[in-house]
DNA sequence: GGGGAGAGATGCCGC
DNA sequence: GCGGCATTTCTCCCC
């Protein structure tokens, strides 16, 4: 196979909308949001049957390049090189391989018409806090939940056993600074449209940085450890054990 | 070929560190930061050289499901089915593809040693407003420029025509309310820690939404329209122009 | 390794 | 479309 063949097969899996996988030694040049330039290399490259392209290198997770679905992409000889150019006219974005050798080539029909249903999100642990408040503390009474506010975006929101107003925010992971000033936000503009000085603001997270735990002091808020619900976490504990994970 | 071959193909493509690429069917678990299930369907599967690997859907720019590397992955018979487990035990993360039929298989060492290059990040936009401090305004002085302080990561700092203490945030995007409570929080930390009471506040960034506007002007804080350089920019027109983009 | 912050962040939902 | 926010965010840098 030659690299002129390449493009014909590329033209063709593309017409079809068929997912293309490759791997090529090819260097590549990105101009869009920002500029990027990578140097000769191998890597693995992606398009799909939505028109998104993603470029691999052989290691790390995320890819080196990509555009997103609705590109428009042509192969065609540039001397004796391969060069693959996609354009995203509406984005303003351009992506540029050029490629001296092909390792493998495949292209197929895919079809996948199923959505992945995940659990453990920050939306399931505002969820558990709603139905259980007591894990808050003792007296507390949600009254909305994951509710778009005038305030802002609120995960928990009642008031505690003195009826004062409180403010939940969860995290999934360890919460940061930046946990703290959302919390702090929330607390400040309740205060303001409701003309009150005393709301509570509690940070409810597996667990805190120091820095933030510091911060939250200083501002008279509280923190919570909670943990985020795992539904589908017996399943997989039974999986484990027997299959000797 | 049988799904029984692939698991041989596989193990041996695994011993030789050699990056993997398959399409098949499938469906697939997944348990660890949080719990996931996707139902039979298409595919394509990326195992890289560092033992990432990658499954994404036909459509759309992230994979639906990943784990990092230094992932062990194992290929054995399930019945009629080919079971590819992949487990981090460090990670606690737990990955099963369970997988009806392979629409193609391929495998290559792949090289690279190269690092991207990239322009017009926010790195590159405050050394630019530190080089041109006159896109603040007229008589800036900046001192630092994207330095680790006690008070956090800042920017730029400096001082005005009137020698007041100015800290500038940038953001290659539109400034958001989290861009300016980040603000909010150096200043407050560098006037506790200064123990004065005048420390300006400055937002540097192509555009700001309504709301962060309105925060940034309740708090003092000021806007400057400044757009991220691109230093590559002339090359990509030029290239864009001659070859039709 | 933890903490802090950017990213060509992406993706989702709501207005 | 913008806006606000979570993400199995990922990645980098620095302490």
């Amino acid at each position: 196979m030659q690299l002129s063949d390449y493009a014909t097969l590329l033209a063709d899996a593309l017409t079809r909308n068929e997912t293309i996988v490759l791997a090529c030694t090819c260097s590549i040049r990105y101009s869009g949001r920002a500029e990027s330039h990578l140097g000769r290399g191998d890597r693995v490259i992606v398009i799909k049957s939505d028109k998104a392209i993603l470029v691999h290198q052989p290691t790390g997770n995320a890819p080196i390049n990509y555009m997103k679905p609705d590109t428009s992409h042509t192969a065609v000889m540039d001397g004796s090189k391969l060069l693959l150019r996609s354009k995203n006219l509406p984005l303003k974005e351009f992506l540029d391989i050029t490629i001296e050798r092909v390792h493998f080539y495949n292209s197929h029909k895919l079809e996948d018409g199923q959505t992945i249903v995940v659990a453990g999100t920050e939306e399931d642990m505002s969820n558990m806090l709603y139905d259980n408040p007591e894990m808050i503390e003792e007296g507390f009474k949600p009254v909305s939940r994951e509710e778009q506010t005038k305030y802002g975006f609120i995960d928990v929101f009642g008031t505690d056993k003195e009826g004062t107003l409180t403010i939940v925010e969860c995290k999934r992971y360890c919460a940061d600074l930046s946990a703290v000033t959302q919390l702090r936000r929330y607390v400040e503009k309740m205060m303001v449209s409701k003309g009150i000085t005393k709301v509570r603001g509690i940070l409810a997270a597996p667990k805190i940085t120091e820095n933030a735990r510091k911060m939250l002091e200083d501002w008279g808020f509280e923190f919570k450890s909670v943990k985020p619900p795992k539904y589908l976490e017996e399943f997989d504990k039974k999986q484990s054990t027997l299959d000797g994970f």
